[in-house]
DNA sequence: TACCCATCGTCAACCGCTTGCAATATATAC
DNA sequence: GTATATATTGCAAGCGGTTGACGATGGGTA
């Protein structure tokens, strides 16, 4: 179907090694062979055949990424900083949607392993066996988590926003709005970035001696409409609550709104993540800004780093900073209407 | 790095084209050596490599996506059908960002043509050359586009919704519930799919003796703002809006807001999409359903069926059908209708 | 026992490109 | 002019598989 090296080859009278080496603006190819070359590339319409060459030269241009599910906002900006800073480096983004599920994360993995991808972003390795996490980690691709892996497995390296600064600065910020009860509804224990983000805010409750109920369910918006139903059912007190992120804060406001409460009036509202629904909802939700579309490039520029360094040296890590969006869905207790400090 | 067919024909005593056959589960190789081989492959822990695989072949088992932003919830709820399917079959997706901007398109166009993609799946092709365009057409490999293409050019599959019963769909709506000036917020011209709406709304409305205010502008957020703000100061009569897609129905909703008007009491509006946000705003906006996931799915089929036959003969179209969802953001006009928030 | 045929396995070419090494052509030095 | 260094180019061996042609083996049948 296509024209090969040898088709060039012949149609200047010259090897196909010569052709390669034109081509690839290798040094060592006479300048007037080298037009040769390349006009009959160009009137032959040559397409090299990324193939051919990635199994010649054992890279193949391509990096991956395995998340949960793309309509996921976070997942989409995150995967669009990537895409962005893949493209910039002539490299090709594959799309892994893996629902969490072990199986089909694992069967995704061994795919991507033998296309030979040079670099994998996943959001975590939580799902998966020691022995497999040994194994990916053994594999000598570079890879690159968005949640802090067990201990016992070396080789991950992550980006991360600043949960734990995260969660401290939501938590201050409500207990400086005046607020002594504040319920932070999340998710189990396990979800390191969740657990970091109720750490950070435990820390600034308790820290100003207010109180901080901690609420756990499953992390998704359906869960956060239960857990807040049955929290409004027994905490008449809370005045104000911290969701993990945004899409459980949604949820909650549902169920607000359900019990007939107003937002910000009667519950004060922050979120995490800043997805910009966020800034949509009415009332716009309080909440922390992490950087996505940064991560999803700092995350690439990771791989990309590693897979052409061939010292296989120590993972990277890189934390990065979050910060919180003041809009309208939290305020300063005791109605002393000073709204100065709620514009964002 | 890996262990290769050849290691583990080594291991066995014999030949890699019989390792090769046993690994591929083709008839002609005895139970026993198949088993022997299986084993040792297990035991040598071997990932076969695919670029060798496809070169051999010249099938590489990817498709790709060339969108405009993985960030529009359409694409990502589109993105995750697709990549389903593929998943399905074996295949991976390559994700590409475009904007349309058409020389990231075509530099994408290339590069996957070079890794031998079989199939790709385009929003458009609207913004290429002829030339370029008759190029893809031409390359050998599966299209499909969600934007009917222009006339001229033969060869592209098609997955579409069906927009023109859908804005007729609108339109209809509408105009029962007693709306009689009724304004449509679209995109340019140009567009297909938003020309077809406009033109099935059209129809309805004017077919009902009432009247159909096309406003065209750009088909975004902030584009529809606009449309809105002026169109609210130019006509006290407008009754109702129809905008071509939901990120417009937003945009034009804050513009009605912002003239201290209100929804749906004062003002109905219809959508285009359903994207998930559409059900969580306040209030729940009322669309036409677009089959986003499904299309994905079909676009996928139609390129895998292409690819693996050979008989590269007339492309496909697939029209898939659309539903109007009520929600709270449009209402029955009432013989005398609140017409008093206009005049404030 | 001779012959036929189905089943297994091996050989070797090939997919398209890269690259170390050798061969040749050209330039520089003496 | 020859000797030597250097820039070009060609040769051929991979990279890791697939696959058609062909030979070997062994059971069944006349």
């Amino acid at each position: 179907m296509g024209t090969t090296l040898k088709d060039i080859a012949r149609e200047c009278g010259v090897d196909v090694a010569t052709v390669s080496r034109a081509l690839n603006e290798v040094y060592g190819v006479r300048r007037e062979t080298r037009q040769k070359v390349l006009a009959a590339a160009a009137r032959l319409n040559y397409r090299p055949n990324r193939l051919a060459k990635g199994l010649a030269t054992g890279r193949s241009h391509t990096l991956a990424m395995v998340i949960s599910d793309i309509r996921n906002p976070f997942f989409a900006e995150l995967a669009r900083g990537a895409e962005d800073a893949a493209y910039q480096a002539g490299y090709e983004l594959v799309l892994c949607n893996s629902d969490l599920s072990p199986s089909k994360q694992v069967r995704y993995i061994h795919t991507l392993l033998e296309k030979r991808v040079e670099g994998i972003l996943m959001n975590t390795v939580a799902g998966l066996s020691p022995a497999e996490q040994e194994e990916l980690s053994g594999s000598g691709v570079p890879i690159v988590l968005l949640n802090r892996p067990p201990a016992s497995i070396r080789g991950f390296s992550t980006v991360l926003a600043d949960n734990y600064e995260g969660g401290h600065l939501a938590g201050n910020y409500l207990v400086e709005c005046g607020h002594r009860v504040i319920g932070h509804l999340t998710g189990p224990r396990e979800h390191g970035n969740l657990a970091e983000r109720a750490k950070g805010f435990q820390k600034a409750v308790e820290g100003a001696r207010a109180t901080a109920l901690i609420v756990r369910g499953h992390h998704s918006g359906e869960g956060a409409y239960e857990m807040m139903k049955k929290l409004l059912s027994q905490r008449k007190d809370v005045t104000a609550i911290f969701a993990a992120n945004d899409a459980m804060a949604f949820g909650a406001m549902r169920a607000v709104f359900d019990a007939g409460l107003r937002v910000p009036e009667d519950l004060s509202m922050v979120g995490f993540d800043n997805v910009e629904l966020a800034g949509i909802v009415r009332p716009p939700l309080t909440t922390v800004h992490q950087p996505k579309y940064e991560m999803g490039r700092a995350a690439v520029e990771i791989l990309l780093r590693r897979a052409t360094r061939p010292d296989h040296s120590t993972p990277e890590h890189r934390l990065l900073e979050v910060k919180l969006v003041v809009r309208e869905s939290s305020r300063i207790l005791k109605g002393r209407r000073n709204q100065q400090g709620l514009s964002s």
